[in-house]
DNA sequence: TACCTTGTTGCCCAA
DNA sequence: TTTGGGCAACAAGGT
């Protein structure tokens, strides 16, 4: 039998301890072993990544390689620029791969890009192994044992994982790697491994350090500007990371030693009585990015704390508010996100409840949704207000201190405390602002180095109260929620220097303090900080009520009126004054009484109001 | 079957 | 100054 000849693929398992993946790669006894990251144009170009997120991916990278190296000094990651789907054809071609091995991944881009990598393999004769080792139990698994769903409740998802198998132990990292074979790559041409599809549209041009070409210099070749397959900088990627929490195994580790440590804590552990104000240093682990790109495992996690938990004098905490808890947490949306397709928008989803939002996400009349720009065009023209107010948000300006210091937090560090994300997503969606969370799940996206595509959206979701999360009248007040947390104010007198000069009084709410306070603070409101962008009460009391009727109309994601655009004429008929649909018109609850004559064109003749209410929204 | 209880994280107002 | 009920109602388990 001719020995096996390895290609293990890096994606977000980059670390070498506890990876049952690259076990599972090292137990085909290889005769040759060829470690390979594929640097793909759809991150680079198509997918919205700040420079943070890129800055800890480079790290992550570089930590791996440096760790392969030092088990076998002819071994390292081995970086091929181009899109997987050729790229990995040709690799396996070149160096007469046997077998190719990856860690299951199953977020919707990784899911396609795994089943074309799969289906190109088996005609090339090359055998797949996909292993499990991103989460902690196998999402298949659990809804299997769901009999095809997920519970909606964490509660009653708990009951069911307790039911499978525990979590395996973790397992040591390799102490030796077979080394690679010859890495050659001739007759290479970039034209075989075309990235202008997705250059051409690049949604990270913004990011581009101003002066450069504006564009990326990353795929200038397939094995780097040496010929040594290195890990990309920066510098190739024109952009400049602001942020202090970088990447890596080693790190991570440590960070998580660090941590574990102080067993007391790691024992009582609740993360809804961690400040969200805390930064320097946080108060919870901030270990999520390490979860993000498997630098850290969660078995190496779970593992621990459950020893910890063992043997610790004080009584531990329980999930959901434990650090066992968070873990779960992770694991249920993980297993949503499985469970439900178009997971991660509101059109076609199935959990996520239809809620008549500005600035939804638009799509044209074959249901493809418009290009980022063509979309940012219509939300100008078409919902100026919206757009203007949801612009003020994402960039920190919206004139409550607490909010815009969060949102500047998140932009240059890359990370926001648990709590104040719930803030400024609250805020954004049914407590002032209403608009989509799936605008604020893309901001998130490019800012957030944690940002995983299950955990973003199901957070989004939950916190507009559109799906999991239900009690859209408790609002957050964008105003004074930090308060309870910091009376002193410490997060805004960092991120918003500007407003640094008012007292512990006023540093919340700024407007409060007279003109002559303002002066005296050296902070005019209105002049050097913004007035804000709505009257917190009165924006509230509209919310509540487009959220009252959306919930009277019980539309999901998937419901016809969504998917052929008459769901928002739906909506507004359930605002007050509005008389309901008839059962005929499909609603059970108002149909049992018999609906009025003139139900219909009255229904019509509240739609056009309501849609003036509506409108009227975004305009004082 | 119908009803009751409970749930990661709130706010407001009255006493 | 602190505390408790109200908000208005979903999912899912229990009775």
């Amino acid at each position: 039998m001719t020995k096996a000849r390895v290609l293990y693929w890096f994606r977000t398992d980059l670390r070498l301890h506890d990876s049952p993946a690259l076990a599972a790669a090292l137990k085909l006894n290889p005769e040759v072993f060829y470690p390979v990251w594929t640097w793909d144009p759809h991150y680079v170009y198509s997918q919205q990544v700040g420079p943070n997120r890129w800055q800890f991916l480079l790290d992550s990278m570089k930590d791996v390689s440096e760790s392969l190296t030092e088990l076998n000094s002819d071994s390292q990651l081995f970086v091929v620029r181009g899109p997987p789907a050729t790229v990995l054809p040709a690799l396996w071609k070149e160096w007469g791969i046997t077998d190719i091995v990856w860690e299951k991944d199953d977020d919707s881009y990784t899911a396609e890009r795994d089943a074309t990598i799969s289906s190109l393999a088996e005609k090339a004769g090359v055998k797949v192994h996909v292993v499990l080792g991103h989460t902690l139990y196998d999402s298949a698994e659990i809804i299997k044992a769901g009999k095809g769903s997920v519970p909606q409740s964490y509660q009653a998802f708990r009951k069911l994982v307790d039911k499978l198998p525990k979590p395996s132990l973790p397992i040591p990292p390799p102490t030796s790697l077979p080394s690679p074979g010859p890495t050659t790559l001739t007759k290479w041409k970039r034209s075989d491994h075309a990235v202008d599809p997705w250059r051409l549209n690049d949604l990270n041009r913004e990011w581009r350090e101003e002066g450069s070409t504006e564009r990326d210099l990353s795929f200038e070749s397939f094995a780097g500007p040496e010929g040594d397959f290195a890990v990309p900088t920066m510098e190739e990627l024109g952009m400049v990371a602001t942020s202090e929490i970088r990447g890596g195994e080693r790190r991570a580790l440590q960070r998580f030693e660090e941590w574990m440590d102080d067993n007391e804590k790691v024992a009582e552990f609740k993360k809804p009585q961690t400040s969200p104000a805390a930064f320097e240093p946080p108060s919870t682990t901030q270990l999520s990015p390490h979860l993000k790109f498997g630098t850290l495992s969660p078995r190496t996690f779970y593992h621990r704390v459950l020893t910890i938990n063992r043997t610790s004098s004080s009584t531990p905490s329980e999930p959901p508010e434990s650090l066992i808890g968070q873990l779960l947490w992770r694991e249920f949306f993980h297993a949503q996100q499985a469970a439900t397709p178009f997971f991660t928008r509101i059109r076609g989803n199935k959990v996520s409840r239809y809620i008549s939002w500005a600035l939804q996400t638009r799509y044209d009349e074959e249901g493809e949704m418009l290009s980022h720009e063509e979309m940012e065009k219509a939300f100008e023209r078409e919902e100026p207000e919206a757009w203007e107010r949801f612009k003020a948000w994402k960039e920190g300006r919206t004139g409550f201190p607490w909010i815009d210091a969060l949102m500047r937090q998140v932009r240059e560090t890359g990370w926001m405390h648990h709590l104040g994300r719930h803030s400024v997503a609250c805020f954004l969606t049914r407590g002032q602002l209403y608009v989509s969370w799936e605008r604020g799940a893309e901001v998130f996206d490019r800012y957030l180095i944690d940002w995983d595509p299950a955990l973003n959206s199901a957070n989004w979701q939950w916190l507009s109260a559109s799906a999991f999360f239900h009690s859209f009248y408790r609002v957050y007040s964008p105003a004074t929620y930090g308060q309870k947390s910091d009376p002193t104010g410490a997060l805004i007198r960092r991120f918003c220097p500007e407003l640094a000069g008012f007292s512990d009084k006023h540093i919340y709410t700024p407007w409060s303090a007279s003109k002559k306070e303002q002066e005296q603070a050296g902070c005019v409101i209105g002049e050097d900080y913004p007035e804000r962008i709505v009257d917190e009460k009165e924006a509230k009391e509209k919310c509540l009520k487009l959220m009252k009727a959306a919930y009277d109309a019980k539309l999901h994601g998937d419901d016809p009126r969504v998917l052929d655009g008459t769901a928002d004429e739906y909506l507004e008929s359930f605002l007050p004054g509005k008389v309901k649909p008839t059962r005929e018109e499909g609603i059970s609850k108002d149909g049992k009484r018999k609906a009025q004559d003139d139900s219909k064109a009255g229904g019509g003749k509240g739609s056009k109001k309501a849609k003036q209410t509506t409108l009227d929204f975004g305009k004082d």
